[in-house]
Order: structure tokens, then C-alpha cells, then sequence
DNA sequence: GATGAATGAGCTTTCATTCAT
DNA sequence: TATGAATGAAAGCTCATTCAT
């Protein structure tokens, strides 16, 4: 019965998020009420607040959610490749389409969350801390390797980040380009040049990731 | 007497835009009280809603102000040059040493407004735009004379600009690079190679940005 | 017209105390809604946070009202009287009927705000200091005069305070004795005679007091 | 089986009720919390609801339960003694000495508890009755003793109550005097010549009562 | 008997905006 | 023009109480 209980109380907690999620997603952080999100959970005001200690702890449990979603699967393209330069298109790829598949999300991620406050702010920073790490660790596979030669891995990787949020955020604002992905070959080429590499043919299975 | 007053409330309205600035600096948007915009102009409430609509007018009105003048000075700047090269260098480095130099107010425009709605958010991403034409065009006067082939300037642009964008922003954040300016050569050859420019030394007047 | 508006103000904050004096009286403490002054005051909630900072304010504020007004009455009547024996009649005199002509609020100040909070439970500690120190210095003043030995005038004035508060108390939660100058014979030769004060008739002219 | 529950049952209420005292005593009537109690009896909030029908049954039971241990104390103190003289400086003792030795409980029940709500309200008055009650029967046996004249002995108890209670309050909320028993011997001449009775020494065994 | 998830009315407080003076 | 008192909708959060398991 403990059980029992405790997996509904889960399956709630599941719900809150979900609904939190939507309303956050339309309606920003701040403007995001907890008695819209209630509703949406088919809950109480009192309900969240058994289930989470503040509204805060909500938006943070949902970066934590969806960051480790996001970097799993980009953990797991890119351990899916063996060559370097590989590596790096998956890794590009994989973020591109999680954030190409999600477009409020993204909405939410990048742009409204920033100006929260100094907790909220701290934990995404933290994801594109994880985020550039994936990257860095890539170009220092790659200058492993010998494909590329040493270099600053984690600015530049913090460079290519920005290249890519900008373009996504433009993106996710405006809708342009209309899809997502047709600036990749673009991006893609000039991040390699950026630091070297062969722009060569892009190899990376598309349809692999288009459902990411 | 009626130009008297016509000067008197002009002055009135700086007055008011220098404190919005100061209040919106250290509070952001959403915790910036009109009480102590009021307070900090020395005026009071009712006299804000003289001189505008609302709280989010004083808000657009700082951005056009400062924009402008950003604009003006990375204009008069790539102007000054001639060499399609050193009008790159020159739009980086004006754009660079600007943030640099206004720490807080970077913070303001980078970060807290965007999550603030869609006006000022619209508002925010046309000064972005006025920067990427900037670099766009510098790209596109390089791919007229010659010195670069064609390619989608406004994408590079999109992308060179949310390179810089996120490099500032992690230090406006964090504090890294301690000073801004010495992740500039890193960053210059990164962007440069990325569109197939030779990276060369620098050339730019660095004082002659420094108090931009 | 500053004047005009000052005026108006200091009117409006009257009214807000008058208003939750009556509240206060009626729902206690802690049971008196910021919601139902507000209406009590015929202004709106954000009024009363305009005047007052918070809830305890207001509370504080009347404390502070009503105590100096009882202490100015109390002080008069000492003063009025020469003769230390008389004074000490005096003071008892013009408390008891203080608080025998206000039943609801002697059990605001007696009973509902104790529990309160550590402010407020202060700020009435301070009130009663104030009245024992009353009662002390007529002692004293007794005794420079010969009349009385020497003795611990505080804490005596602490236990004829305390004597007064229960005997006080209970008429007002109880109703016992109808009128509460009923008990004041008795009383007043129960707190002479523990001081070795000749008991002696008492010639006070309550009429004097009535309506204190 | 039934009474082994039964036994269990007692057992867990007065668990309960311990844990109540401990936590009303600390955070006082209103800022005591259903959870803390509940956490504190090791039991759930469904557990104290099946014992106690709400927060104020809980109290309520308190106050009995303590209220008789006092008063059978103090009876018994009295008792054994046979003097009228000796039973007076007996109650008044053992009434000092009682809240002497529980400082926080003795918060709890001058002060926090009176604010609260009618009926809670009530139960403490019935607990002041019984003790100002026990102080009137000490007074009447002295004057059937012919000890002391005729007087009216339930006000002067009540006022003795009164004088007691004020000072220890003044005790028990601001520590002065350090020792409460330092206050016994001034207040306990000034209550006997009260009702003239002479002054005389204590005899009171003060070493059968320290551990009341 | 015991549990703890769920409820929901209720609270104090904030603040952009209005408008009589 | 300038003031600042007044407004009122809305917010986040608390907690005694209930009840399905």
C-alpha cells in the first residue's frame, strides 16, 4: 500500500512537472501562476506546494529534468561515433535537432528563464557549462588525435555555443530560417573552419535524429 | 517660455532615463520599483507617468537610447577603416570593448529582458539585428572586394554574433576571462578562420576603443 | 494644498487605527483580516499598506495611542493631588476606571496581544512598566515623605499592578463584579494595608473620574 | 487483546500529548504546526486526528492534564500542614516554586494561550479559578480559625493571584529577577499584611518543594 | 489503527497605475 | 505640471483538516 501511495504520489509529481512545463512554456517564468498550474495538473495550489517547496524548486526540477534528458542523448550519439571528427558533427547534430524538435521549450530554456533571478540563472548555466563540456571534449579528443592542433578547447567551445544558441534563438523568436535544420550545413562548415578541420562531406544519419 | 519648458521637460526626461538606467541596472526589469526610479530622479511617481505611458516605455525608450548610441560608434568606427579586413577587426572589437566596458548594463540587455515579454523582448532582438547588419555587412563588403567568397553573410553573422554574445555573457555572469579583453585574440582567429580569413596580427587601435 | 493633502492623510491614518481598534476588539489579534480594516477604514488594502507597513504596525501604533493617552490621564490626576497618600489613590483610581469604562479594550491590551508575537509582547511589557513605574514613583514619593518605610517600591508596584491587572481581567472576560469599581474598596485596602499604609476612607471624587 | 490495545492506545496519546507540550511550549499555540507535533510523537498527522479531534482538543487535554498535576501538588503541599498560618505560605509557595522550575510552560500558559480563541481562553480561566480558589479556602480556614477578620476572600485571592502572576510573567518573559525564589520573601510580607496578618518568619520547608 | 497525499480557504503583502488637488 | 495618496487585482504561500488506501 506504502507503495502503492508512493507511486501515485510520483505520478503526480510527474504531472506537476508536465503541466508546469506548459504553463511555463506559454506564459514565462514570472507570469506563470501557480494556480494555472494547478489547474493544469488537476490539482490543488496545495498539492504543489506538498509535492514542491516554492514555485522556484518547480522551474529547477524541470531544468534538471530536461538537461539530463538533453545531454544523455547527446552523450549517447556521440559515444556512438569512434572518429573524432565524427564525433563532432553528432554532437552538433544532436543538439541542433533536440532543440530543432522542441521549439517553446527552447523559448523557455533560452530566453525566459535568464532573467529569473540568481538560483534559476546559476542551474542553466550549469546546463550550458555541461553543454560546452560536451563540446570541449570532443575538440580535445580531436586535438588527441592529431586532427587538430592544441588550442583554447574551452573558448572556442564556449564560442561555438553561442554560435549555435544565437542561431537557434533567432530560430525559436522569429521562425527563421523556417526549419531548423536547413542552417546546419551553413553552421556547420564555419564552426570547422573555425578551428581548422576539413568541412568534407557531413555523414551524420539525419533521419537517425529527427524524431530526438 | 513655452522652448524653456519644452527644454525643462527634455532634461526632466533624461533625468528620468538616467535613473530608470541606474534602478533597472542593479534590480533588473521585474524588481526595479517605479517608487525608486521616481526616488532615484528625484521626482515622484505621478511626474514617470507624465513623461511616459508606462513602465515598459521608460524600458524601450533606454534601449533605443543606448542602442543608438552603441550603433553610432561601431558605425564610426568601421567607417574609419577602409581595408574590408580591418572593418571586421574594427566591428569586433567596438562590439567587444562596449560590453567590456559597461559590465552591468550588458547583464541588463543580454539577459534580464529578455524574459521580460514580447515588446521588449521584439525590441531587444532588433538591436541585435542592428549589430548582426553591422557584421553582415562588413562580411558582405569583404565578399565584394574579393577577399572572401560568397556565403550566407547574415547567418555567419547570426553565428559570429552569438559567439561574442555568449563570451560576454559568461563573463558578465562569471567574471572569466577576467578581463573581457584577453579572450579577444582567441576569438578573433576563431572567427576569422571560420569564414577563411587569414588570421594575421591584429591591427586595431585598442585605446582608441577603450573608454567606448 | 500640501497642507490640504498632509491633512487628509493624517485624517485617513486616524481612521485606519479607529478602524482596527474596532476589528482588533471584536476578532482579536490574530484573527483581525487586513481585508476587513481595510473596509471597517471605508480605503482599500493598499491603503493601509501606504500608511503602515505591515499588520504589526498598525498594532503597535494603537498600543502606543492608547498607552500615552492612559499615561497623560493617569500622570494628571497624579500630579493634581499633593499629598502622597492621595496620589497613590489617585493613580489606582484613574486606572481602574480607565479600563472599567473600555471592557473590550482593556482585553485587547490584557489578553489578546500577549500571544502575539515578541514585538508586540514588548511593546506591551514597556506599557506596563510605564504604570508600574507610575505606581512606584508614588510610593517612593510616600516614602521620602515619611509615610512609608523603605522598601522594594518596584517590585511591590509590580505585584499592586499585577493585583489590579487579574481583578481587572476577569471583569472583563467574566463580567465579574458588574461594575468594576465594586471591587475597588476592597482592593484599595488590601493594597494599602501590604505596604503598612493606613487604610483610612477614601476621598477621591470618583465623579471626577466617570468618565475618564 | 482489547485492553493490551486500550494500553496502547493511552500510551500513544500521551505520547502525543508530550510532544505537544514540547512544541507549543517552543513555538507557542498559534505557530505550532499539526506536522511538528506529529513529527515529534514519531506518529503521522492522521495519527493525532484519530486521537484528538483538532488542534485546540489537543490543547485543551494540556491544559487539563497539567492543571491537575499542579493543583493535586499543591494540595497535597497544603494539607499537610495544619496551621492556617503555615497553609497560606504553603499555597503560596508551591504555586512560585511550580512555575519556578517550568519557565517555558509557564510562557505558554500566562501568555501565549489567553489570545487564542474563546474556549481555550476559558479552560485557562477555569485553571486560574481552581487556583485562586485554593488560595480563597486557605484564607477562609484562617478565618474560621479566627486568625484573620472577615473579608471578601475570593477577591483578595483573586488579587493575590493576581500579584503572583505578574510576577513571574515579569520572570518568565524578561528573566528578572534572576532566581524568581529571590522575590519570595518581599512579596510574601506584602501579601500577609495585606490581609494583616503578621509578617513573621517563613517556615516553609523550601527543599520539599524545589522539584515541583 | 495508521498513513500521508490532497484539499482549499485564507492570509499578508506588492506594485503598476490613476487622479484629485 | 507635479504630487503622492489611493486603488485593487493578483501573487505566493500556509496549514488545519479530510479520507482513500
Amino acid at each position: 500500500m506504502a507503495s502503492g501511495s508512493q507511486a501515485r504520489a510520483r505520478a503526480r509529481r510527474e504531472r506537476i512537472l508536465d503541466a508546469a512545463l506548459a504553463v511555463f512554456t506559454t506564459r514565462g517564468y514570472h507570469d506563470a501562476a501557480m494556480d494555472e498550474i494547478a489547474a493544469e495538473a488537476a490539482t490543488s495550489k496545495g498539492g504543489l506546494y506538498f509535492h514542491f517547496p516554492n514555485k522556484q524548486a518547480i522551474f529547477l526540477a524541470l531544468i534538471d529534468r530536461l538537461g539530463t534528458q538533453l545531454l544523455e542523448r547527446a552523450e549517447a550519439a556521440i559515444t556512438a561515433e569512434t572518429d573524432p571528427g565524427r564525433q563532432l558533427d553528432a554532437a552538433l547534430t544532436v543538439v541542433l535537432h533536440t532543440f530543432a524538435n522542441h521549439r517553446s521549450l527552447t523559448r523557455l530554456f533560452l530566453v525566459d528563464a535568464l532573467g529569473t533571478g540568481p538560483e534559476i540563472r546559476q542551474a542553466l548555466l550549469r546546463m550550458h557549462d555541461r553543454v560546452i563540456a560536451l563540446i570541449a571534449r570532443s575538440l580535445d579528443a580531436a586535438i588527441a588525435a592529431g586532427t587538430l592542433p592544441a588550442m583554447d578547447s574551452w573558448l572556442i567551445a564556449t564560442a561555438w555555443f553561442g554560435a549555435l544558441h544565437e542561431v537557434v534563438l533567432r530560430w525559436a523568436l522569429t521562425g527563421e530560417p523556417a526549419r531548423l535544420e536547413d542552417a546546419y550545413p551553413t553552421i556547420r562548415a564555419c564552426l570547422r573552419r573555425s578551428v581548422g578541420l576539413p568541412v568534407g562531406p557531413d555523414e551524420t544519419n539525419d533521419e537517425r535524429q529527427r524524431n530526438a
